[in-house]
Parts: C-alpha cells; structure tokens; sequence
DNA sequence: CTTTTATTGCAACTCATTCGCAACTGCAGG
DNA sequence: CCTGCAGTTGCGAATGAGTTGCAATAAAAG
C-alpha cells in the first residue's frame, strides 16, 4: 500500500541524511527510524522504544533516548515538550508548524499561520531581539 | 519606597484573595508571598525558596513547591515550564501576557499581542476547536 | 577477516517535583 | 486567653523523565 511505500521511502531518505552525516547505522537505529517514518503521530520516546521493539526487541530505551538525541542535533526529527508530559516526537520532513493539543485525547494536530509568525518577528524586532526559535502551542478541548 | 509599599500591597491583595478563598495563612505562606510581591523577575522554585528563607529560614523546598500549587489553583501566581529548565513563578496580577526568553541572560521579556490572541481563537475555530490555553514563547537573542 | 572506534545494554545516577507521615499550628469557638 | 482539630509543615524517601559510566559489541574502513 501507499502509506507504508512512502515511510519505506522517508526512512531511506532519513537512513541516506544520517550516512552523509557520517552516523552509524546500526539495526537499533534503522527499527526506530523506521518507526519513526510509520508514525504519523507524536509518541514519546517510551512509545518510540514500545513500538520499536516489536521490530528488534534488543533496542534499550537508552539507545531510544540517544538516538533521538542524534537525530535531533543532525535535524532529522523534532522534539516537542507539551505542557506536564514526557517529550513527544516528530519526523522533521514537513515545514514548520505549530501545534494544537487536544486535552482530552491529548491528539495533537498541526497547523501554520504566516501571519502569527510574521507578527512573532516584529514583536521580537520591537523589543532588540531576533527570534531563534519559537513555541506556539494552543491547548483545546472541541467545540460542542 | 515606593516599590515596597506596592510590593506590601500587593501581598496584602494577594492575602486577602487566599482567606477569602479559605485558604490559612501560615508563616510560612506569608513568606513566599512576600517574595513573590518583590520578585519582578520569574524566579523558580529553588530561587523562591532561598528567598523566603532569608525572611524564614523554616520554610522547606516542599511547603514552597505545595504552596506554589495551591497559589497556582486560586489563580494568585502563574507557572512558566520555558524549555529545558525548572519552572519560573510569576504574580497573576498583571493581565495574560507571553514572553521571550533571552537565551544569552535567561532574562524574561512580557509583550502582549491581541492580534495573535485573535488569529489563535480564528485557527482553533477553524478546526473545529476552542482554545482553554496556549503557550507563546519567543527564544530570542540581541540584535547586533 | 581484522582493526578501529562508535554504539549498545545495563544499572546507577541526576534533577525537578511529589508524597507519606508524625509533629505542629492557624483560627473558629469557648 | 485557651482549646481542639483539620489543614500545614519539615523531613526524608519516592517518583519519573532523561542521562551517563562502563565493559561488551558491532559498524565500517582497510
């Protein structure tokens, strides 16, 4: 199927970015990149290490934790700290975005506003800063 | 001064809302309260407790984290988990505002934006959502 | 295949924050 | 002013996410 040709394909772009980066690739590392490629979700890195090993349970969630670490400093996957829960990630493929969180289901879906980040950077310029990073999060429960 | 009459009028306020709410005024609450009047900074919970101790050497790390808790429910002080660092402690007097973080000093900037409030409810809106929350942090550095 | 050196699993550790519990203390009522 | 007791406290132990030291292992270069 589709979706599972297009993760096979994400994690070899991943796989190929880490190699030119000079980033060993060992069997831990491929399982959790390639969970990381199946998830459209955003797990935490004990559900990163649970679904990994269902692909090789040798993986520690140490290596999880390391591992995320590398692709994180080589660009490869984003990090997320929503409020009062453990670190949730993300393939860094798409563009930036911002995040909505559902409270109740804890769903989190993305979105952008060029006009939010526009006016981010002004406030920034306002004040003598320049913005190196942001974090927009709007916490939300559905409206009946 | 004029800021230490503010500063004790404002934990007057502050202590007034607590009773009113039920809550006992203990020594040591009377403490925290009194430094949080004073900080204009956003102090974290080891600052504040070195703080209250130089009023009160009695008063525990515990009773200044329980305490925050309880302020935080009665909506006296607001928590600020920035990233990668203890949470920071602001009065709720002043109206909901966001911050930058300068990431050289640490040092914490407010600005407020109803445009951004009013694209945020607009975005929420469109998918499907009521916003309970958010969260905007700017990580900022100087402009040269 | 061997060597070199990054990576791993494990267990022990850190650090912010919370909790159990016995002792203590505001404060409502005498 | 004095009492009683439910709400609070200090202490130390516990928790939970995340990190780290170390000896064993295994990519990848030759």
């Amino acid at each position: 199927m589709a979706e599972k040709d297009d993760c096979g394909t994400e994690a070899e772009a991943m796989e190929e970015a880490l190699r030119s980066e000079g980033v060993r690739l060992t069997r831990q590392r491929k399982a959790i990149l390639q969970v990381l490629a199946e998830s459209a979700d955003h797990p935490d890195a004990h559900e990163l290490h649970r679904r990994a090993q269902e692909a090789d349970d040798s993986v520690s969630l140490a290596t999880v934790y390391r591992t995320l670490s590398v692709l994180e400093t080589k660009g490869v996957v984003q990090r997320h700290a929503f409020e009062g829960a453990p670190a949730r990630f993300e393939t860094a493929d798409a563009p930036h975005h911002d995040h909505i969180i559902d409270l109740d289901s804890r769903e989190v879906i993305e979105f952008t506003s060029p006009e939010i980040e526009r006016l981010q950077k002004e406030i920034a310029r306002r004040h003598g800063y320049e913005v190196v990073s942001h974090r927009l999060e709007l916490y939300c429960r559905r409206r009946r």
